[in-house]
DNA sequence: ATATTATGTAAAAACGTTATCGCAAAGTTG
DNA sequence: CAACTTTGCGATAACGTTTTTACATAATAT
């Protein structure tokens, strides 16, 4: 039987050996930071091209303590939220040089902590990370050059990325409000991070300003799925007194609510006022178009990719003196919001 | 300044220090193969857990030649599809012990096959790819255990696991025509793989059995994206024998046509009939909703993972025999096909 | 009691690189 | 032309594991 001899097998001494050189030599015109004169430099390159050799760059790495790797551990593979943030993370790490490993937890805490103990955290040079875990102890554990993107864990004493909740909660609410609105009511879900909490608050304080009592009952609260978004929607509208606008604090319940009024015969716009939280399929496709606060998705992955290798670069796994971005959130009106006054 | 002793510095050899054993002992405890009385082991596991000890995977691998990681390239991260079949992969994967590196290429055969020469394609045990390039030769350089998933290259040398593309446009097709629709019109895009081409292969076969003639003018060609396919509607519907009947080729496509037709304001399953190729949001929220070709995307994943794995305990990257899965598509038969006869 | 086999462990050689020394040969200075 | 500097390269020690070989000691068989 022909056995085919496969590239791998040729290691940076077969290069030497037919190059008549030392391996050390080899490995200098590999990194080219030494200095090798220009004739034993083309020798080597031009025994690496017809070997076909390629460098193990882990027995590299083992030595360097540096792999090149970046890694972003998102909750959810599946949310466009998610995979824009992955997309801003990739293109920034590729312009640097680093390759970008994508982990998706399921949002579940047994699996980020179960990547943590794994190989992946341990050889990868910095982790991008949107947080499952709740307790700041567990990001205090982590010692490598980290940034948060999203959901901010306070004593977590990491970097992070954000955005301005509370703002964009305030102005979709006031926005209700200065169109007359005082039956508003919002759609969340479980309060387990700053981001929902934050929304939350942001929407109350609005109301207050204005004189307006939050009402308990305008306060729907159950996941942060499509289907609690559902729910919540049909429940609210079949009360007794319906509100008259619903803030929607995410993609996906924004999407179940514009299934609910679907459902319901229910004319957004006319019948229902509505904004959602962060760009989302649907609010774009119906007539009108639904009024959402909007985030720079793609940017906070590339700020915090950036954030992140200006980390590396300085070796900086410091965790004393954590800095923070937040960015800017933009209420982009569309029709769904009708005046009252 | 105090100094923080941080995890990374402790080795297998601390370990064995501590336990008064031989570094031997210690990875013997840590892989358990090898039989070590209980006591010492018991006192092993005791310092690996007192100095907080984590091996190093990366040399380990080194001399294993295993990574326990498999990657998933896939063209675009962002499209739905592409999500599913890499949540599928990701779920067997970690079943069977391995982690799994998710690579988006942008859809760039530039970015492919620097994927290809770098460090991941390199360490890790195997891969699952949905391919960019066209030609066979690409694949054939490969020097891994490789699954092709969706689309398969013949000559490739390649594993695959496809659905019966071929068969999912003709059941279509064939219901549009059982329905007396005959002006009937496709929209996809350019014809560079095998599922492309099948798709619009089923169409043409579906017509000519039932004897219709397919006009070229019902041949609306261009990218496979959501644009295009709005555009491409638009251009059908406004020429002067619009058709009753709409395949749209892909998943984008079919949104675009959906957006299409509430800016004409048709009605679908009235004024014009349609079906889609794959599940979408939109597909699925407008009423009634769209007709469309399902297929297994999660389960593509997973047959994939599992065929890798296999692969890979049988240390087989051989290319002579391939392997290839057909799995089957389904017509989600709903309310957007009005009846003419 | 002796020969045989099973058990538990240590020592050392890999794995494929890079980094540190060190030493010739060639170039530069005064 | 002697005394330095460069320049170019080879030897070799890391890096942190696993695997192989070898060798005691304990258990079992005859």
């Amino acid at each position: 039987m022909e056995r085919v001899v496969t590239e791998k097998d040729i290691t940076i001494k077969d290069v030497a050996k037919h190059a008549n050189v030392s391996v050390a030599t080899v490995s200098r015109v590999l990194n080219g930071l030494d200095r090798v004169s220009e004739s034993t430099r083309k020798r080597v390159l031009k025994v690496i091209d017809e070997l076909n050799f390629v460098p193990n760059t882990m027995a590299a790495s083992m030595v360097k303590k540096k792999t090149n790797m970046l890694s972003v551990v998102v909750p959810e593979i599946q949310n466009p939220f998610y995979t824009a943030v992955i997309g801003g993370t990739v293109e920034v790490a590729k312009k640097a040089g680093f390759f970008t490993l994508v982990v998706s937890t399921n949002g579940d805490e047994a699996e980020e902590a179960e990547f943590f103990e794994s190989f992946l955290s341990k050889n990868v040079d910095g982790i991008i990370l949107i947080g499952t875990h709740k307790e700041a102890e567990f990001y205090r554990t982590i010692r490598k050059p980290t940034v948060l993107v999203d959901r901010y864990i306070n004593n977590s004493g990491l970097d992070g990325v954000m955005i301005d909740n509370y703002r964009g909660a305030y102005e979709a609410t006031r926005h209700f409000l200065e169109y007359g609105h005082e039956r508003i009511a919002i759609i969340d879900g479980a309060h387990d991070f700053n981001d929902g909490k934050d929304r939350y608050w942001g929407y109350q304080q609005a109301m207050v300003e204005f004189g307006v009592t939050p009402d308990p009952k305008y306060h729907k609260q159950g996941s942060w799925l499509e289907e609690s978004g559902y729910r919540s929607t049909v429940e609210l509208m079949q009360s007794e007194y319906p509100p008259t606008a619903i803030f929607a604090a995410n993609n996906l319940i924004c999407q179940g609510a514009i299934k609910a009024f679907r459902d319901l015969k229910l004319d957004i716009g006319e019948d229902i006022s509505l904004i959602g939280f962060d760009e989302n399929e649907l609010a774009q496709f119906v007539q009108p178009r639904v009024t959402v606060v909007r985030r720079p998705t793609h940017e906070m992955g590339t700020q915090a990719a950036e954030m992140l290798i200006q980390k590396i670069k300085e070796n900086d796994a410091d965790q004393s003196n954590p800095k923070k971005v937040v960015l800017d959130v933009e209420l982009m009106k569309r029709g769904s919001v009708k005046k009252l006054n």
